[in-house]
DNA sequence: TATCTAAACGCAATAGTATTGCATTTAGAT
DNA sequence: ATCTAAATGCAATACTATTGCGTTTAGATA
């Protein structure tokens, strides 16, 4: 994570510098999404420092250059995991431990185009998030452990 | 949407009241999401008052009801046109006009289950929304409007 | 290695968004 | 008309997000 984004900061003639890769570290350890606010609070367990804003810009460009995705419903930011991959991202989101899984498909995305299309409309992106329960919660829920 | 409404409420055991009705009404009207505080200000446009605390809760119980439907990536609210349709409800949204198209499409959705489900992922619901352009719009930029 | 500059950061101020607890009001049942 | 649980209004508070500007710094150049 933190090698691949030094690359790609470089690369599109971004800086590499220390909040940016203070925030990525973060990103690449959190299991789930993190607000700015919540990036902050765990640089300080670090007794580290930065200004949200700094984070909130950090994050934006880490979005930007597909480092990084916002969840929108979920208020947080996560790694992206696929890559510089091209078309859309989607995950899927255990509402019990918060876990997040990244994946893409061509498939579906060609399928809702097309849809789209039948009434003229020209889609540019997807957001598309998925709930439920991760395999190892749903096996929880099944045993019992509500 | 009003006569609807008030079915689905009274059908429910959820009492029909004034401030309930006026946030009904402001997302019939509506081309586009709202958020809560732009329906206050709507109503406030009509001399009418009510709290943002208020319109929260009426929309989280709308929501509920599935009357109408939350846009995170917007921070705004809309009707639900397709009824208490079951599945999953989806979106395409005009980033030029800010014009909503909601559809719902099974084939999609058995797809995306299809996908989870070879990772052990329990699905429960989705939040899908396709960004681009309206037929108008990219009519529009066709012609050079930009 | 020292110098230089555009890019990035920190700070302060401010605006917008959201939640909670409690007192008051009211829909609608009797 | 009366009554009560449900709903609303209010006040306080916390969280989230944005902007402008002065200061610092990454990294290019010599």
């Amino acid at each position: 994570m933190i090698r691949n984004s030094i690359q790609v900061l470089h690369a599109q003639g971004y800086k590499v510098t220390r909040p940016r890769l203070q925030v990525v570290e973060i990103l690449g350890k959190a299991q789930k999404p993190v607000s700015p606010y919540e990036i902050q609070k765990m640089l300080k367990q670090q007794g580290r420092y930065l200004n949200h804003v700094t984070i909130y810009r950090v994050l934006e460009l880490l979005c930007h250059l597909n480092l990084a995705h916002k969840l929108p419903s979920e208020k947080g930011f996560i790694k992206c995991i696929l890559g510089n991959r091209e078309g859309c991202h989607r995950f899927m989101i255990c509402h019990k431990c918060g876990a997040i899984q990244e994946y893409a498909d061509d498939k579906l995305c060609r399928n809702e185009k097309e849809i789209a299309g039948e009434i003229g409309f020209h889609t540019q992106y997807h957001v598309s998030e998925s709930y439920g329960l991760c395999s190892s919660c749903y096996k929880g829920e099944l045993a019992g452990n509500v």
